[in-house]
DNA sequence: GAATCGACATAACCTGGGTTATGCGGAGCA
DNA sequence: TGCTCCGCATAACCCAGGTTATGTCGATTC
């Protein structure tokens, strides 16, 4: 059984040693990769919620309509990302779901995680810690939202996206690929698209960030880091000290 | 034993139907109880992350401070309620946790439920749904700071919490105590105490909620619904048909 | 190479809610 | 019975960011 190159299985490693069980468990929940492309509604609002979704590959963005027309995206979701885990105790979805780009989806049926709570302590605990730092990251963005101007709210996305790229894959340290047009940036971070473009004019002309098209330049990381208020400490999580020390 | 009366185990029966063991289980998190008053830190940001808490009586609510000095009231925790969760994967807090009102709370460690996990795969299925609920609250907030009007942001938070309320005590329809004041309604609601007072008095003229100290009166729920864009699905968890049809 | 379209920039104008200040009434307290 | 403090109301003023509109530059299509 080949899965080394199983993109679930390198997130849950991240968190805690597996053994071969846990996965050829957790292989079995990727057995059926689906195509989608750039644009593609993985689901609805309001749909029945039966099922999870892992991405391996594409970037992806939760989302609620509003009824005076206007959209916000809750959080966006990078090859590794489990999909779908707010609606584990709804019988409804809360939010809909798209794909920035083309990429590759496995979606498994809610009843297969129970499964998994009872075959495995570590899957779920591991299950557990990504559900909670996917809590942590909406807690930041609510204070990002609620308590920041314009500037820093576009400021601390960027340094938040950068961040967890980085963890993934540690390119190139102050470029950065950013695949989504203004008018998602704004209906992330709650702005008018208007308002998103001129930020990015005015974080240029301060040599803070450079865009050209979907290429993104941090010339000095500390300097944005200061001026949106941007402490990663939200990002760090760690399982292993924790049941480390349960012994 | 006598665990008729434990907060915790009624949280969790809403759920699912419990055995005698898991009770036992969890009344052993219960085991030592605290009295604490209104005001009370339960603990700080960043402050070492290492146990949960479950608060029996009063009320209670999570926050953050900024640079600049304001702060972000996160979420509000009601009796019953399991506060700590977002940082099970983190070892530091993330946010500080405070008493609105005297109380009676009960810490128990995060290994605890490393423990549960093992033991009961009941008890693991509710506590996700718990985090998977308290995630689905968070979102609506963050819709509700990012996208509504002062307005439409009071009338849809005192809905929640009517709603809450009612949940666990359906009491007189239209009468809530609301022991907070405009300056934690404003730093939750992401406004300021000015304009959280204006917004009162204007709803009150409107005849859409009437507030007398800490008694509040909302002479028509729907009116006030369609005021501020609230419905209720996010409040509507059910497990019991996910854990059903997996027979 | 003309037409269309989508993503972005820029400008002019407007408004919801922030800020600052003042006043008031009730609660605790000497 | 006066003092102080806290929570709240109200008013005057101001500004960050929303709104609307117009223009530009590529990419795509015929």
């Amino acid at each position: 059984m080949e899965h080394r190159d199983s993109c679930i299985i390198r997130h849950f490693s991240h968190y805690l040693a597996l053994s071969e069980r846990d996965k050829v468990l957790l292989n079995e929940l990727e057995r059926t990769p689906i195509e989608v492309e750039a644009g593609d509604l993985l689901w609805e609002e309001m749909a029945n919620a039966e099922e999870f979704c892992s991405l391996r590959s594409g970037w992806a963005y939760s989302f609620r309509y509003l009824e005076n027309g206007t959209r916000q995206i809750l959080e966006v979701f990078l090859p590794g990302d489990i999909i779908g885990l707010r609606e584990f105790a709804f019988s409804q979805r809360l939010a809909g779901v798209r794909m920035i780009e083309d990429g590759v989806i496995c979606r498994f049926p809610h009843a297969a995680i129970l499964r998994l709570f009872r075959q495995s302590s570590t899957l779920t605990t591991v299950m557990f810690a990504i559900s909670s730092r996917q809590q942590a990251l909406m807690t930041e963005r609510l204070v990002n939202i609620a308590r920041r101007s314009a500037r820093q709210k576009l400021a601390h996305f960027l340094l938040e996206m950068h961040q967890r790229l980085r963890q993934t894959e540690p390119e190139g340290d102050c470029h950065l690929r950013l695949p989504m047009s203004q008018e998602v940036l704004a209906d992330l971070l709650g702005l008018s698209p208007v308002h998103v473009s001129r930020t990015f004019t005015a974080l240029d002309e301060d040599r803070l960030v450079h865009r050209d098209g979907h290429r993104l330049t941090i010339p000095d990381l500390q300097a944005l880091a200061r001026h949106g208020q941007f402490d990663d400490c939200y990002l760090i999580d760690n399982l292993r000290s924790l049941v480390v020390s349960e012994s």
